[in-house]
DNA sequence: AGCTCTTATGAATCATTGA
DNA sequence: GTCAATGATTCATAAGAGC
């Protein structure tokens, strides 16, 4: 249908019908750290307010859909909150199923120095199904492991990583072509992804490798992915581009305008990559 | 004192006087659903039985200690079990302060295929703590800098002065300065053994990189690490290798006689090793 | 085209100060 | 006291400029 709509998660979701969506794929906004745009949940009230709106995501996902929540607690008083965890408890109590945790790790996480800890330099990707089986399309992420990557990984250096990494990112599509024949490898729930820095000022909440991979591990081609959390729009531009239809709700029309400023110029050429890829 | 002592672990803690520990540090036995009747941990009964334990590490530990948990859920009908989030929510209510979580990426994964999910890759190194204010030896644990630092500190630009007048976002410093000559960062919240491993060659070595990154970052050369499920011995030997004193407790005699055999052989030359890389 | 070098900045956290 | 604002600290990445 792939529609970006302005509005209140819960508004919009409760005027869903069910079982239409089959993935949903979301970064909500942190705990007290957008204060601006989103009015600022402390991190106690934190479960209370999103317990409702994964009660719709809930009914509105296919029985065989996923449901993949980029979340990462905050610190506060030196320790680590512990809305995250309570919230998988009380998602399991509504009757989703906590099927896996995915590691994102950030390897350009934010510098500083603290007396009680390090960069935080990884965020949980949970994923969430309602069924004991659910879609899931592993061949879609495999990764080259022929000679080539894997004696360049046994011997590495953060520098050939970020670069095997880079082309596996960007322009995939013409690399793959380098290796046809090569020997493909199923990856691990550990996913190495740098967060974008764009010199501009938009602010890209995660970087869109991230919901590409699980789009493409989750959802097959005219699937409807959905977004509650639009933000930037990564979402929808990534379920685009793999030629998904996209559903993107956000509470901020500049953040609407923004996503489909950035969904208008998923070009031709950028669909023309993933096609010669695939 | 550096001792093994082969018996239960509570009763064991039980005997020990009160803030004599200064670490924690312990791989606790796997919950396994197939031993309820073998006499193993099933999943659901894990928290009840760690609890006291935890209960009576809370007790012998310093008040600048800390408590280093490496530890994973397993999967459990498709699922992963939450014993571990309700573990850390009942420490809290044990009075322990739950610090950081340290993701440990192992690298060389088991290998293996299900329908579900991917190979498990990361475990968590959850970190506790007494005292807001702990011992933390942050210099002992810095990595080498990127490849990155050697181009951009050879010749300061004059932006690099003009960016802290302008202090833009929040007080990006002239700091860069301070960078001259520097060779070494801090490091993440990310474990790689790459990082630890480099400069070794036999394989005993891989075991040894987690509790030792962890014993050179929260205590100093003659204080007392504490494992009440010592296993093979890693933690101890890592203690002693690194000029601490170790304190071990398993409950198989077997496991015991293997800790002490792999202690005899803490050679000199390992302890030069150590010294040299230090 | 393919390097090197420059520059901006990213879902951060803690201690201190002031209201 | 409690709470809010401010200053200090820091590393890896990609875009863009230069050669």
């Amino acid at each position: 249908m792939d529609e970006i709509i302005c509005g209140d998660a819960l508004d919009v979701l409760a005027g869903m019908p069910d079982g239409s969506i089959d993935l949903i794929v979301t970064s909500p906004p942190y705990a007290d750290s957008r204060k601006r745009t989103y009015g600022g949940i402390h991190p106690d009230d934190y479960v209370a307010w999103f317990l409702p709106i994964c009660e719709q995501l809930l009914r509105v996902l296919k029985p065989s859909g996923s449901f993949v929540l980029n979340i990462k607690e905050r610190v506060l008083e030196g320790e680590r909150h512990t809305y995250v965890i309570e919230l998988i408890l009380a998602l399991r109590g509504q009757g989703w199923r906590w099927t896996e945790e995915y590691c994102w790790h950030k390897k350009n996480s934010f510098p500083g120095k603290w007396p009680n800890r390090f960069r935080d330099s990884w965020e949980r990707c949970l994923h969430f199904t309602r069924e004991k089986r659910f879609k899931m399309n592993q061949q879609a992420v495999m990764v080259p492991m022929g000679d080539w990557a894997g004696s360049r990984l046994r011997n590495l250096s953060e520098t050939d990583k970020r670069r095997d990494e880079s082309k596996v990112r960007s322009g995939f599509g013409k690399k793959i072509l380098n290796w046809v024949g090569r020997e493909l490898a199923y990856p691990s729930n550990v996913l190495h992804m740098a967060t974008e820095c764009y010199n501009q000022s938009h602010s890209a909440a995660f970087p869109l490798a991230l919901p590409e991979w699980f789009i493409k591990l989750f959802s097959d081609e005219g699937d409807t992915v959905l977004d509650p959390f639009l933000g930037s729009g990564s979402t929808a531009v990534a379920a685009k581009s793999l030629r998904r239809c996209y559903l993107g709700i956000d509470v901020q029309p500049e953040y609407c305008e923004l996503a489909r400023e950035r969904l208008r110029k998923v070009s031709p050429t950028e669909l023309e990559r993933i096609q010669a890829s695939g």
